[in-house]
DNA sequence: AGCACGCCGACT
DNA sequence: GTCGGCGTGCTC
């Protein structure tokens, strides 16, 4: 009998592929597992099997797949199910979802790599300079790559170069499967056999009396073996007897030293493991039992618990119970939240059972991780970014989703476009698994399911120890303009404010959000902007490094003193950010410390950490940051937090404005006082009558939630219709413009008024390509999935009209 | 997506 | 005449 696979492939293409398999291999294959299978003339990829069967593919003739690579399955049924959904839900591949889920090192690729041809004999004359370089190449490093060949050659096309090679007898050509994953070897150090015992190693010590350097290594050495059992690490070493690396190296030349490796496993932490006891408040243990009440009956629960009310120590008694079952935790933040703060404080209660995975974690780090999950080796309890929803789990038993209003949940590019609150729902649901979804301020979606009884509400309204929420306060940034009562832009109010907190030894924290408000050039003269030239944006300008900067492209040049246009002198910048914000702050206060944490600041993998360290140690007094400074950040002794500007939150031309702006204020507000004493937000607006900014101040969420809902209802906005956006994306402006009409056009047969558009997002020209938006509506009584096949249908004839391939279309379902 | 094939202009 | 540009179509 013939057996057959189909075959998810790392390509963003629409159906699987099917493959034949020797019938001496089928015994050893397993769903989950992955195969190096041929995929058109020349290449070789890396799939998973998702499926066997005995069918023989009708319309061509199935390929044998070159090799199977695992003995055991690497994905699990489940999330082959997982990736089937999301794939039909987000209206992309499964080889897009297969890319995001699978850590790149898992995927081997091929490359075809040159060699030299030693079978035959060379006529060096008979080759062209070019020829000869590459010949020479090789002489040196045995097997090069096609680009290195192009480096070396300093042009792009050099297949025909190589064919001449491999005609002349010069090179062979292979394809070469590569593992991107190294195990992480540590270098250890013993003293050599021969010197173990006592009367040899007094010898060894004499004679290498004229180097005192080398011998006090093989002191130290001995007797830090004396003090532990554990492998001496040539790093410890090192350390410890304040040699150089090259003393050693001498030393295990000459047979003294023996080095050799362990393999180290990267997800090891070193925290202390101090277990602590959770004790929950009265309040606490009731959200416990009701949620737990919610849980019983298989229901998705949302936990409202006002910002320092004490969900996480909820969060963790839910962890032990689920742990203590012998079943895995998956604990989902946005990833900023995700630094150490909140990691080592689950460490200190589950040491070893935590797991760490978010994007800046390294590929090996990534297989690492997936193993243990895969496994259950170890650590029971994953804490993750939005990612983290793909690993293999296989006995799941609780997802907590923390903060899950926000919308970084929401992957953006590339495909896969998922919602990571809203897949684990699907998740919880596949591997029968409890879902907690935890805000201060849940989303409108949410707590519409929740009011509609599809999910649990628990609420928490008492701030933990009953500290009292933080007092807000409006200030009239208009009014002390006209009694020019502005210090550049602080009030008087804040100012006050700010010196009294300052004074009681006090932290502060200034928070701006540069969206939209990013200082620009203006000429005085004639009112124009510097423009980038690739993106249809004004570049903004940057003190550090005295330059404009393109924020969607990188371009940049040194900051102009003249007008380009009118050459006028006369420029200034215009709109403020966090640096302008920082220099004002500087000459306000010259005796505190200033810190600044935005995008600029925090690059690097330990960028956050540093600032928010510097804070926690109080060595900063006031810290100015952006909405990173939102994500749930503990700091205990900020007694007062400014927004320097409400408005360009709320005028923000999206219909998720709104609540965007009021999740956001609150939870800064949240910042304040966390500790007994009750903190203290000014809000600095042009727009104090605004009623979201009347809602942070009173905290009313309920409030906020009837009267943003009802404005969702009547201009047919998510959760009642649902939105599918379609971007249309080309080198040419023309080409954009057409495509989308077309694609409009044919949309609109079938869905009528519910399609919106095309119109030009409010950037449209990002890196010299052209951007166009298709806004479709799914009115409530109509079905989602009939929609997408009817989008699907449109595509598949708009993809075979020719002058539309070299328009990029992009399908993002519930677009944030 | 990536890659081969194929058709057309500008250079030895 | 070829080299190298890019447009088109296919991948089990």
């Amino acid at each position: 009998m013939n057996h057959f696979v189909d075959v998810i492939l790392p390509l963003p293409l629409p159906s699987r592929f099917t493959y034949q398999v020797r019938e001496e291999e089928i015994g050893d294959l397993k769903k989950g597992m992955r195969v190096a299978v041929p995929f058109g003339k020349t290449k070789v990829y890396t799939g998973i099997t998702a499926n066997i069967h005995q069918e023989a593919p009708k319309i061509y003739k199935a390929k044998f797949i070159e090799q199977i690579l695992d003995d055991k399955p690497i994905v699990t049924q489940t999330q082959l199910k997982f990736w089937k959904w999301l794939s039909s839900y987000y209206m992309c591949a499964e080889g897009d979802i297969l890319k995001a889920a699978l850590p790149g090192a898992f995927l081997l690729e091929s490359e075809t790599v040159v060699e030299l041809n030693t079978k035959t004999d060379i006529d060096e004359e008979g080759l062209t300079d070019e020829e000869y370089l590459v010949y020479e190449a090789l002489q040196n490093q045995s097997v090069i790559k096609i680009k290195e060949i192009s480096n070396l050659l300093g042009k792009k096309n050099v297949l025909n170069i190589l064919q001449k090679l491999v005609a002349k007898n010069v090179a062979v050509v292979s394809q070469e499967l590569y593992k991107q994953y190294k195990p992480k070897l540590i270098r250890y150090i013993k003293l050599a056999e021969l010197y173990n015992k006592e009367e040899e190693l007094q010898q060894l010590l004499e004679t290498l009396n004229n180097a005192p350097k080398q011998s006090s290594v093989v002191l130290t050495l001995f007797s830090l073996l004396a003090k532990s059992k554990k492998p001496i690490s040539v790093k410890q070493l090192i350390k410890e007897s304040e040699a150089s690396a090259a003393i050693i190296k001498t030393l295990v030349d000459k047979g003294v030293l023996d080095e050799y490796y362990l393999q180290k496993d990267r997800t090891d932490t070193q925290q202390q493991v101090e277990k602590f006891q959770v004790n929950l408040n009265e309040n606490q243990q009731q959200a416990y039992t009701e949620i737990n009440e919610n849980f019983q009956a298989n229901k998705v629960t949302l936990l409202h618990g006002i910002t320092s009310s004490g969900k996480t120590e909820i969060y963790i008694q839910l962890i032990k119970d689920v742990i203590s079952q012998g079943k895995q935790v998956l604990y989902l933040l946005p990833e900023i939240a995700l630094t150490t703060q909140l990691i080592s404080r689950l460490q200190q209660y589950f040491g070893e059972d935590v797991l760490v995975f978010h994007s800046k974690y390294s590929l090996n780090e990534r297989v690492e991780v997936y193993q243990h999950v895969l496994e259950q080796t170890k650590g029971k309890i994953v804490i993750g970014a939005r990612s983290s929803i793909f690993l293999p789990f296989q006995d799941l038993g609780l997802i907590i989703v923390d903060e899950s209003h926000e919308t970084t949940f929401k992957q953006y590019d590339p495909a896969p476009r998922y919602h990571a609150r809203d897949a684990s729902v699907v998740l919880s649901n596949i591997t029968k698994a409890n879902l907690l979804l935890g805000s201060a301020t849940p989303s409108l979606e949410s707590y519409f399911n929740a009011q509609h009884h599809k999910y649990g509400l628990v609420s928490l309204n008492r701030r933990y120890g009953n500290v009292l929420p933080p007092q807000v306060e409006l200030v009239d940034v208009k009014e002390k303009y006209k009694k020019k009562l502005m210090k550049g832009r602080f009030s008087d109010t804040l100012l006050e404010e700010m010196k009294i907190t300052l004074s009681e030894g006090k932290q502060v924290i200034l928070f701006q959000n540069r969206r939209g408000f990013s200082p620009i050039l203006e000429c005085n003269t004639c009112g124009h902007s510097p423009q980038c030239p690739n993106c249809d944006v004004s570049l903004t300008y940057h003190k550090h490094n005295n330059s404009l900067r393109c924020h969607y492209c990188g371009y940049h040049i040194a900051m102009q003193l003249q007008c380009i246009a009118c050459k006028s002198t006369e420029v200034t910048t215009k709109g403020f950010g966090t640096e302008q914000i920082e220099t004002e702050l500087k000459s306000l206060f010259p005796n505190h410390k200033i810190g600044r944490m935005d995008l600029d600041t925090t690059r690097g993998k330990h960028g956050y950490e540093k600032i928010i360290t510097a804070f926690e140690q109080q060595e900063i007094d006031i810290l100015i940051g952006t909405q990173m400074l939102t994500k749930g950040l503990d700091f205990r002794n900020v007694d007062l937090v400014g927004v320097m500007s409400a408005d360009s939150l709320l005028n923000f031309p999206d219909f998720r404005a709104h609540e965007r702006s009021f999740h956001m204020l609150v939870q800064v507000a949240g910042r304040a006082g966390r500790t007994k004493q009750r903190g203290k937000v000014l809000i600095q607006t042009y727009n104090p009558n605004h009623q979201i900014l009347q809602q942070v101040t009173t905290n009313s969420y309920l409030e906020m939630y009837k009267e943003q809902l009802q404005e969702r209802q009547n201009y047919k906005y998510p959760p009642f219709y649902r939105l599918i956006k379609l971007t249309f994306k080309a080198k040419d402006f023309n080409t954009v413009n057409e495509a989308s009409s077309w694609f409009a056009k044919g949309l609109i047969q079938g869905l009528k008024e519910n399609v919106l558009g095309p119109e030009f997002p409010p950037v449209a020209r990002i890196r010299n390509e052209y951007y166009k938006n298709i806004i479709i509506k799914i009115p409530p009584e109509h079905s989602i999935s009939k929609t997408k096949e009817f989008i699907e249908k449109v595509r598949k004839t708009y993809d075979s009209v020719g002058s539309f391939k070299k328009v990029r279309l992009i399908l993002n379902v519930d677009p944030y």
